[in-house]
DNA sequence: TAGATTGTTAATCGATTAACAATC
DNA sequence: TAGATTGTTAATCGATTAACAATC
């Protein structure tokens, strides 16, 4: 057997990938730029010019030195290391409000995306047609996985039902889940999970606000007893 | 002046504190509970052990070598690290699908977030009723935070309004965002953004995806080459 | 006391970053 | 050649984890 190409992109850096690919596509569509360097990248991501060459020398030397890196190229390179230039048809579960707005959401078909079935329980859900497409019974998920060659889940039911789906998800062969329940699912190792959790997201954002009132608090404190300084 | 209390979290323990408040909260309310050891809350959180001891170990020495850690003390202890026994109103700006569908969540009520306030640009949405609350338009943003307290500021618009509406919110004097929109705002570095990007997790979970079809594939391709093995 | 479990240390690992030789 | 910018090295920083003394 042929020595395993040891690519290891770190996690890290493939989360930032994403980050690029959206700055290079707005240079390249919005500003018809061709070549970019480290440094304008990075101002466009937010982070800075080194991480951005490190990142970018885990796909492979594609810039230029004294030029950079040439924005076609580069954006086919990211696209094919992110595995965007194959279709990965997801699935819906759960059609309550998130799962509607999830349903109905441009981003996704703009960027590559197709939601290709909706699931539910409920009698007065299943049936309904959202977002264009009908509403199937969870019953119904081997089938539509199978026609439809449905690789991604995305759970958006309540808390509750988030583990059952997640293990239908799991036997019917689907190896990457996206989990907007707000609780944990347990699954096999080698399936995929991404978690969005926007109450864990406010809960963080608590953190750094009770921080930063803390600091202004402490600050206005020093100026009081600091302005009428005696000589 | 006093010594500034050297109490830095680090920033993964934060982003773990949401996890553990929500596991203690199911031992607490479902199982009845009084105490739990370290191994337990691990394995509920989806971490390690030493994890969550060293974690925890950052708030303070609250646990009992023995016994473990008393689970409505380490609660409030959590709740209030996080800055959740203060109220954080929230205000969304950007009433389309996805705003709806935050401004109608249980979860966020449930965990102790309010949404005060709605706002839009759109002269069809301004005065809609949505989840018990009349859209305002953007322009009366000031007037709303003032009176109600808002300190969080939610983007629930679509990419090119992002920019403006974060300004906006960094204009009258909110200090958190949180940007569901799928582009990069820049604020001032006093101001704590959080961005919840849907594409960039489909993004992301397409890497994995084709990580673990390529091993699958790479499996079954030595299958086929080794079965049928000449002595 | 014996058993259980914390809190902390120290080793290790992975990510970040500045610096600069290589080179366009 | 001079100026610009990459790709990589090495230092540094922060996070993870195993191990175990402390102690309930």
């Amino acid at each position: 057997m042929a020595l395993m190409r040891t690519r290891t992109i770190p996690e890290a850096t493939v989360a930032r990938l994403p980050i690029y690919l959206r700055s290079l596509l707005d240079l390249a569509e919005n500003r018809g730029a061709m070549t970019v360097s480290s440094e304008q990248l990075a101002n466009l991501a937010g982070v800075n010019a080194a991480k951005v060459r490190k990142d970018l020398s885990y796909l492979g030397s594609y810039g230029t030195r004294g030029v950079g890196y040439d924005i076609e190229y580069l954006l086919y390179q990211i696209t094919r290391e992110l595995g965007l230039t194959q279709d990965w048809p997801a699935a819906i579960a759960g059609v309550g409000n998130l799962g509607r707005a999830l349903a109905s959401y441009k981003g996704f078909s703009e960027r590559g995306f197709r939601i290709t079935a909706l699931f539910d329980i409920l009698d007065d859900v299943v049936g309904e047609e959202v977002g264009g497409l009908i509403v199937k019974h969870l019953d119904d998920l081997k089938e539509a996985v199978n026609e439809q060659g449905i690789s991604i889940g995305i759970i958006a039911t309540p808390p509750m039902s988030a583990q059952e789906v997640a293990e239908r998800f799991v036997d019917v062969g689907i190896k990457s889940i996206l989990n907007f329940a707000p609780s944990v699912v347990n699954v096999p190792p080698d399936v995929n999970v991404r978690k969005v959790d926007l109450s864990i997201e406010l809960q963080i954002l608590s953190f750094y606000q009770q921080r930063t009132q803390a600091i202004a608090t402490a600050r206005e404190a020093n100026r009081r007893l600091n302005i009428p300084r005696p000589l």
